[in-house]
DNA sequence: TTAAAAATACGACATATTTCGTAATGAATT
DNA sequence: AATTCATTACGAAATATGTCGTATTTTTAA
């Protein structure tokens, strides 16, 4: 038997490719020219800047494009969730001791959930304590 | 009436930072090698390197130390707490779309919780609901 | 009091990230 | 066809991060 660590490739989105990956995720498919606009709302930066960023990111294959036409259309080539698990993960272990407890406490307690939203973890957590 | 913007110091650690503060919160206080030592276990890197990153983070003020003997004694400037809730919140924003359940949920169905944690949780989210 | 050991200071370099200017290319309009 | 305009390509620079070698200083021990 031999083990092996999962090939996953290393999924380390910079500060700035997080912003465009949002973008992405919720536009589903869209241009450097859109990316930009959108990230204008939150940040200031050059057309180009955010060109480059984004042909970088389709190097690294953080980004897949249809370069058919002349204006390429860009989509996220990594999903939410996988990104969301594996940064949450790295942020459990460099900053919650590997307690995925400590960062739902943390979480509960500094960040306000409505009553609706608590009923919903707290069904979760029946659900997991059955298994 | 003026609002200003928090002046809280934007805590952002470097992922090397954090691996040191880790160490830090841990000991309370530690000489240079002691935190060396204790990164060796995770990771492979120099003693001078380890000083460095130190000496840099003592420039920043996200450590103190104690100079007045030779081995210099640190301890961390910023409460892990703190940290927790500024990256904690920021993550929130950048990949949760600013909601906190959808973070909870993910911690707790990708990351193994034990009984016992799952019913400390519970109990937490009773006394919120509470209130 | 010397010599060895341990620690800090610091410069330098490699790599990654972010930024932008300019050139080249293709499309659209006159 | 020529001009304009939007787009991509690409080089270059500024900053941040991580790494380490060497010099200097201080302590310890022979």
């Amino acid at each position: 038997m031999l083990f092996r660590m999962s090939t996953t490739k290393s999924i380390k989105p910079t500060e700035s490719e997080l912003e465009i990956l949002q973008v992405l995720w919720n536009k589903g498919t869209a241009s450097v020219r859109e990316v930009h606009e959108e990230l204008l709302s939150i940040k200031e930066a050059g057309y180009t800047t955010t060109l480059k960023l984004m042909q970088i990111m389709f190097e690294k294959g953080l980004v897949k494009r249809d370069d058919s036409s002349k204006t390429h259309i860009y989509q996220a080539a990594v999903s939410r969730e996988k990104t969301q698990k594996h940064l949450l993960g790295k942020m459990i272990d460099t900053l919650f001791g590997g307690s995925p407890t400590e960062l739902v406490i943390q979480a509960l307690g500094n960040h306000k959930a409505s009553a609706d939203e608590l009923e919903a973890i707290q069904k979760m957590i029946d659900n997991l304590k059955k298994q």
